[in-house]
DNA sequence: AATGAATGAGGCTTCATTCAT
DNA sequence: GATGAATGAAGCCTCATTCAT
């Protein structure tokens, strides 16, 4: 079935809620009153489209966090995976980030409970524990530093303009160098603001 | 007048589209056809709510980007700042990252023109110039990387979990070091992804 | 008071029910409440607008009706009359021909008191009593005939395209003509339909 | 579907714009919402009543009009047409003389371009190169007048109170004898108005 | 004489959903 | 598997009118 496909493009493009099913009826060739065969609500559609590109993403972070390495190079590796899983999901990304909170309560507390900011924040304490990860990173505010980074990419990155990688990789060397302990020498002055 | 104050708040809350101007109404203790007296359309009352907190939050940067400093030190600051104006101005902050394409193209386009963005990549570029930023970063790509992380911030930030000032002062840190020249020393071992 | 002109050249322009009386104020300069310092409905503004050219309409017929000469002659002076009238008095007439059915029955009921087609079916009786006008023609419809050919005169005619004199001879020509008793020869062969 | 008829039956009666789509769902048993499955706008429903008399009008004079016979000939076989087609099509007719000017500018500019006066203008012109119509006529503000006469016919016509060929033939034996050259004789005197 | 803030009723339109066929 | 006709609730918006000041 494409609905789903034809769904998550559509509420990509202009928001689930000024999405109509007559729209998505119509690009299926299909009569709107005929797309009840297939789903049972317009909620059901926005919840699918979510949820499985939710489930693949933790998972995709989720596999590379458990590779060998210090902490610093697993966060590293799993967020570069991240940047190139949604790159390649770019239109149920969008739906994701963008209509998640149109979904009932329960729906978004059933999806909270696969945290990625949690798993990005193991990460970062268990590199302070190694010493991979300077010591003075608050491990919450990092995590969200990453996480809001790799989760605005969906708004600019348009494929063509640039690859993926070199996109992961920029991302990545400002971090990783960004969370690394000093070295030789001292830290960089601040400016009173 | 605080319709603006009320219709941000509840766009905030449960997103423009879902908001009625029956609820905007009976919040306000007014009839739903009396919100016209004040305003043309709900479109506009989007429109206001995130104009003023666009130009806002723009002149904010605009105004810390011409301070005195090498291009990274100005980058650091401006960022700060912005930091400390969308915690401050929470609901505005959201409505606008949310909503801004329910606007129309007009007034898209419009809010375009002050491109947050390119204030940053030019700090950027500046620094380059200058030294204080490493020149393997890709300005465009790292600006992006700026934005989504602050951007994100009011997805997470609840007013007294942590000052503002902890955030902005631990994203600086982090972009700051990620973005300077090497020190003293190799960079960072690439991990095979 | 210029409320009165004001109003028939809004309702002329865009028709009774498509003017609102926040336009009428704008014009006035006046806020759309206070409009009720000198008016009681929207409706009677209509009422008044018509009453008057309605009323000023049936006098100068029945003026001219009353003049000497022949039966033809009189119908002949009065819709000439009529027809001046008509274009002095372009924006009531406009008004008046298009929205009386806008009035409340009632009112639609007083003015029909004064019925411009009795007083021209009156003349053309009249007329064929003395013999100025063919027996053969049927008085309600003839009345009717012209009623309707000068009740149309305010959707072309326009001020400065020709002198409403030149209209009114050309009027009054073809129906003198028209319905006067066959002279000097058989009447003009039917082509059948 | 006879949305149409009902829709027509109801704008001549009360108006467009007093005319509510409750009223016309009431009118078919359908609820007020249920009418979208068959109609875009309310705007459309009157446009489709008035094109549809409008057309066919339009064409039973062309037809008419390209008969055998004198300018004259044609001009009063058409007439008479125009009457039958009007009297046989009282409701929309009455809608389209009394709502045209509710149409949108596009869509009224669109109606014009089948001018039935230019048509019986023509006629005249005919007449008046075959010598069957009075060279001292105006044909710009003859055909007004016939045009006038004839789309009052709404009125005050109505079914059961004679004939419409009755109708017709006084029509045309006025305008026919009047705008005829002067036959044996000298033209009626002027009566100074 | 006029203002300004509201009211309240009602209008057009949209849309997810249902259900007999 | 799918259609076609409808439902019903709700949404945005308009406007004549009122009334305290």
């Amino acid at each position: 079935m494409d609905i789903l496909e034809v769904s998550a493009r559509m509420f990509a493009e202009r928001g689930y809620s000024s999405t109509t099913l007559q729209q998505i009826a119509d690009e299926l060739n299909l009569l709107k009153g005929s797309l009840y065969y297939y789903i049972n609500s317009k909620d059901d559609l926005l919840y699918e489209v979510i949820r499985a590109v939710y489930w693949q993403g933790g998972a995709n972070i989720r596999e590379h966090s458990k590779k060998h390495g210090s902490g610093m190079d697993r966060l590293r590796v799993s967020v570069m995976a991240h940047i190139r899983h949604l790159t390649n999901n770019l239109t149920a990304t969008t739906v994701f980030l963008h209509e998640f909170n149109q979904l009932s309560a329960a729906r978004q507390e059933e999806l909270s409970r696969l945290d990625y900011a949690r798993l990005l924040r193991e990460l970062i304490v268990e590199g302070q524990v190694d010493g991979s990860v300077r010591s003075s990173v608050d491990p919450r505010i990092a995590s969200m530093f990453i996480l809001g980074a790799t989760n605005w990419v969906y708004r600019w990155y348009r494929t063509g303009q640039g690859s993926a990688d070199e996109v992961a990789e920029q991302f990545a060397d400002i971090f990783t160098v960004g969370m690394s302990p000093v070295r030789g020498g001292a830290f960089p002055t601040r400016v009173s603001p």
